[in-house]
DNA sequence: GGATCACATATGTCACGACACATGTGTCAC
DNA sequence: GTGACACATGTGTCGTGACATATGTGATCC
């Protein structure tokens, strides 16, 4: 098998592997990994319009949060209302129970990142990021990541 | 950011970028990612039973192709019939039409492996494939993709 | 040889993810 | 100020992807 194929199917492969351990660690708090998602940025960013949480997900490259917000919303984990100045923007941001969650996502992700910690000892973790964003930097998950490197 | 976060988020919006490069690139041809994924197995290995596909199929993690199996072979690309020993095993094999668009996926294929050599020029791929397949290769996906890696 | 078990395939449900298109709100030109 | 435009958000549709469960077929044990 070509190199690069190989690559391809590997990096495809701990991309589900990933989200699938996280639905499992997750699934006890009734949420999935997208939904961590938007619960944690919220967190650190306090308020986002719904544009503006998407323009940070690297999940929904950008498109359409709308509904993944409704299902955080209904789960009472975020409130919605319109910005009293411009009612083309809605407000989002954590109920009480949204912050209580969103640390136990934190300390979920941190499981996470150990064991990746333990894959990566003694390799050059440095080579495989520059490889992805020279491949992602062009497109929209790129920027959405890249976004996100300036704040976090 | 941690490192392991960015190279998590870094692998996810490869794996989605990668996926909406080749949505495009099938299109004219009517089909999606995955079910191309099947036409080059078929391909290659000439007649699969179901479970058989499974498992060598990245996507779908070896649970059920059935559903996707029903669209190709509703696109008229593959023929599904019963093992006339074992009438629980279906044969699945490319159509002419199946495998005029396996040769055409191949060549898009190409195009896309082109961009991640020259994205990795320079760079220790094999460094990037030791820490995959160290996280990937417990799990089903990794499991998959070494069964593939024996034969291709 | 009939019950039981293992195995292959099918189906139901829900949440994403991609895309196209619709609606609703502010801005700007004139 | 009215009409055209830009922009934010909402909605419809389709194909995954994950999971649980059902059905249908062969093998095995007694």
């Amino acid at each position: 098998m070509r190199k690069a194929e190989h690559l391809r199917f590997a990096i495809l492969a701990a991309q589900r592997e990933g989200n699938r351990l996280l639905i499992q660690a997750l699934k006890p708090h009734g949420i999935t990994p997208s939904q961590a998602e938007v619960l944690r940025l919220l967190q650190q960013h306090g308020t986002l319009s719904l544009n503006g949480l998407g323009q940070l997900l690297v999940c929904e490259s950008g498109t359409n949060p709308s509904r993944l917000v409704d299902r955080v919303v209904a789960a009472g984990l975020v409130e919605r209302r319109p910005d009293e100045v411009d009612r083309r923007y809605l407000q989002l941001s954590l109920t009480p129970e949204g912050e209580r969650l969103a640390g136990a996502v934190a300390e979920i992700e941190e499981f996470l990142y150990a064991g990746m910690d333990a894959a990566a000892e003694g390799l050059d973790t440095d080579a495989m990021l520059a490889f992805l964003h020279r491949f992602i930097d062009p497109l929209p998950s790129g920027q959405a990541l890249n976004k996100r490197l300036g704040l976090d």
